[in-house]
DNA sequence: GCGAAGTTAGTTAATATTAACTAACTTCCA
DNA sequence: TGGAAGTTAGTTAATATTAACTAACTTCGC
């Protein structure tokens, strides 16, 4: 969980996350990384003993966002839209920083081909899911939320239609303006789950 | 529009669909493509100049179905909820019979590193972005569907639910009934945007 | 017997990784 | 405290494998 990690390691998962943002899983080679922080190919493997591993660090980068996240909004003392609304908005700022995480956090499929960075990613989409279903739940028995649909669906409509705001936003090469267009949205996921 | 291919393009064409499906991007390969079929690597050369076509060749086919599909919701007279429930039910049909089909049209990053298939994926989604908006607005127009929310922002809602719950079942591997799930969440997203 | 569809045997380029070696440090003890 | 020993982070060169694609030849059905 901790961040044991050296410059130079934080260095290449940084460059690694961007390149995936940039040129797609394709444009993440061993070359282009190394060219991308002026080291030769070799020199990568002084720092991590694989490309999974590379792709598992980058992976673990955006876990531990994650459960940070997770925790903050848990000990964050306000009612469920309020805390949904937290949520989305800390989750903007992050991509507004950094677009490439889009990318990577989005687009799971991306990790199809290796069953290791499969599981990885589930767990990622599952922690988020959770973090959203217990907000749901709890404004639900404060009476909040809606209860005529369950917290799952909800919870549903809430994570997907966000992610598809940003993933319109991903592929028309961030053509709008993703902070605007979010919070926006985020008013409306409210509106609709709110009693 | 029309389907000028020839059996062994019709072939080359379900199989590269499937890989992808099963193995992600970086499992299509010509190789892949001609083991699974049983003639060599350059047997494909003479039904597709190159691997792009095939790959052009894929996402036109799922552009031709998405267009047929939004031609017969058109002409299809009904209220606003039930031609949703319609197309969404179509898709889940289309979903369940070729599951490999989910992994190309709701992944889109997939084909980031080529500008050609970038803007065909882009076209595919407009398209049904296009249809779901077209039928909301009909509704609300009609006094179906509330006005209290604009018709982008439901159909985000709409699509945007619906593609993270086939998305989980792809990410599940296919471990729930997708059909029975999908039904149930038709009838939700129908009750979220209902008057 | 001609042309479409297939084959075998290559090519070229890219990719991840390893081998062998080095320069610049830190550690540690006689 | 000075120097041997070890470590860290890098280098260049090479390797094995895989990719897309090509050229030249064969087969087979109309």
């Amino acid at each position: 969980m901790m961040n044991n990690q050296t410059d130079r390691q934080t260095e290449i998962l940084l460059v690694a996350l961007e390149l995936i943002g940039k040129k797609g899983i394709q444009g993440l080679t061993i070359k282009n990384i190394s060219k991308e922080i002026g080291i030769s190919e070799p020199a990568i493997y002084r720092h991590f003993e694989s490309k999974t591993e590379i792709l598992l660090g980058v992976l673990n980068g955006l876990k531990d966002m994650a459960e940070m996240l997770a925790r903050i909004v848990e000990n964050y003392d306000a009612i469920a839209t309020e805390k949904l609304d937290f949520l989305f908005s800390r989750m903007l700022d992050l991509f507004s920083e950094t677009p490439s995480m889009v990318s990577v956090i989005f687009s799971e499929e991306i990790f199809n081909n290796d069953e290791t960075l499969k599981s990885k990613i589930n767990e990622i989409v599952t922690l988020h899911t959770n973090t959203i279903e217990a907000i749901i739940l709890n404004g639900q028995n404060e009476n909040n939320i809606r209860t005529d649909i369950d917290k799952k669906s909800l919870a549903l409509i809430a994570m997907g239609s966000f992610r598809l705001l940003v993933k319109k936003w991903e592929l028309s090469n961030h053509s709008f303006n993703l902070m605007e267009k979010g919070k926006t949205h985020i008013q409306i996921i409210n509106k609709v789950l709110s009693k």
